[in-house]
DNA sequence: TCTGGGGTCCTAACGCAA
DNA sequence: TCTGTTGCGTTAGGACCC
């Protein structure tokens, strides 16, 4: 069986835990079993993260506002999801998963695609590895997934889907638990599928194949490329043309580093003053910065997200020579950012995020050595912590001169000679 | 009646420097 | 010395995913 696959042929898994947050609740507070459950904000601008196979039976579906949730579902018992015990028991998962393969990447807490061609002679076929992770997941942590086989990651993650246990108004019925998409029949399986169900297929790009027509992956197969990509833009044109030929080229990648780290919060009434603002903004840069230096990297470029009362979004973002790991230094950049934004009208959004991550040249924090996190300190006292710890923004002056912390409108003034990507100048004879 | 929080990737406009 | 071209980095925003 094996050796009749074409060369470079590869077996990828897809696994995904089954209602994975509600699943974990269960399991420590087993009498919940059977109710339907949700776990997600109760508040007035909270959503629905997860929801039991009873709740969804009602019409509740991840991403749905909890009050609309409440209407469907009033008797649903709601719970407010605690995401460091969720990452303890991902982290077990993923240590099963890497008793088949070290190919393993995360996609998120509850997902990962896993490459087992290496493994085939160990533990049999995929469909065979498949059964033997749900069966040790299921003995280690109590817990279910699905699992879908194919030969590339994107027909692996759409074969989960059909994996998985599907709830109805008549009730839940189980599902395959593995389910592969078999060598050779991949179009056979992909065609008749709806367009969105492609990854990269969301609302808009939905609306703009539905005007050409193209309603399912088979639609798109035989639709024109350069139509598509005309349509599309040439990134995206290209790689939906590909997808509905069954192909994907991109490999597991394990120990993907991270882009990004950011912090947002939707605050339960609209923030209309500058000096609350700003004193939220230190409590998430405070956040941001400890996890960048829990990580080990530094921001060279901070970004300030902000969402009005009317919805309407905005990012602004600064950019630094240096790597920065402090609130402080983060506060440095976004502040002037933020004093040009007009607040009046109400914001019910702050975010900040740290991008181009590279290796710090300097570890500092909001509080110094001591540990202490913003989150331990009252609201009140983050005025006078602040002022208090300004004057780091001087040391960091002192030690890495005006350059550190200078904002980036600047930057592009600056490029030495022969400094630049494309190496030493070449036009200076 | 509303629409979270954590991310990734892509695109376009713009300014600068070789 | 000036001008046009080109490529890159930065910035802002959009789409998408779980």
């Amino acid at each position: 069986m094996e050796s009749s696959r074409p060369a470079g042929t590869k077996t990828i898994l897809h696994v995904d835990m089954d209602m994975f947050y509600v699943a974990v609740e269960l399991r420590r507070n087993p009498q919940l079993r059977g109710k339907p459950v949700v776990v997600g904000g109760e508040g007035g601008r909270g959503v629905v993260a997860a929801a039991s196979y009873e709740a969804r039976r009602f019409g509740v579906f991840s991403a749905m506002s909890s009050a609309q949730a409440k209407r469907l579902c009033p008797d649903a018992i709601f719970l407010p999801g605690d995401h460091d015990h969720y990452s303890e028991v991902s982290a077990e998962v993923f240590e099963v998963f890497h008793t088949v393969t070290p190919l393993v990447e995360g996609l998120s807490l509850d997902e990962a695609f896993l490459d087992v061609t290496g493994s085939l002679r160990l533990f049999g076929d995929g469909v065979q590895i498949g059964n033997e992770i749900r069966s040790r997941v299921k003995q280690a942590t109590e817990l279910t997934c699905s699992v879908g086989v194919a030969p590339n990651k994107f027909l692996a993650k759409l074969a989960s889907v059909v994996a998985k246990p599907r709830a109805s108004r008549d009730g839940v019925k189980p599902g395959h638990g593995v389910y592969e998409v078999l060598l050779g029949r991949e179009l056979e399986f992909l065609h008749p599928l709806a367009v969105e169900s492609l990854w990269g297929v969301g609302p808009v790009t939905l609306e703009k194949l539905s005007a050409l027509s193209i309603k399912t992956v088979g639609d798109l197969a035989k639709f024109d490329r350069k139509i598509l990509v005309n349509v599309l833009g040439q990134s995206l044109g290209q790689h939906l043309f590909d997808l509905s030929q069954g192909l994907d080229e991109r490999s597991v990648e394990p120990d993907r580093d991270a882009k990004s780290i950011g912090h947002e919060e939707t605050f339960s009434s609209d923030i209309k003053d500058h000096r609350v603002a700003h004193n939220h903004l230190v409590r998430l840069a405070d956040a941001v910065a400890a996890r960048c230096r829990n990580a080990g990297v530094g921001a060279r470029t901070i970004s300030l997200k902000i969402k009005f009362a009317d919805f309407q979004l905005i990012t602004r973002s600064a950019s630094v020579d240096l790597p920065v790991t402090s609130a402080q230094a983060m506060m440095h950049l976004i502040d002037p950012l933020l004093k040009t934004i007009d607040i009046s009208g109400g914001v019910r959004l702050l975010g900040i995020s740290a991008r181009n991550l590279a290796e710090p040249e300097t570890q500092m924090s909001l509080f110094g050595e001591t540990g202490e996190s913003a989150e331990d300190v009252s609201a009140n006292d983050l005025d006078a912590v602040w002022s208090s710890t300004t004057s780091a923004i001087d040391d960091i002056r002192d030690k890495f001169g005006d350059s550190a912390i200078r904002p980036a409108s600047s930057l592009s003034h600056k490029r030495k000679p022969g400094s630049s990507k494309w190496g030493p100048s070449d036009s200076q004879a």
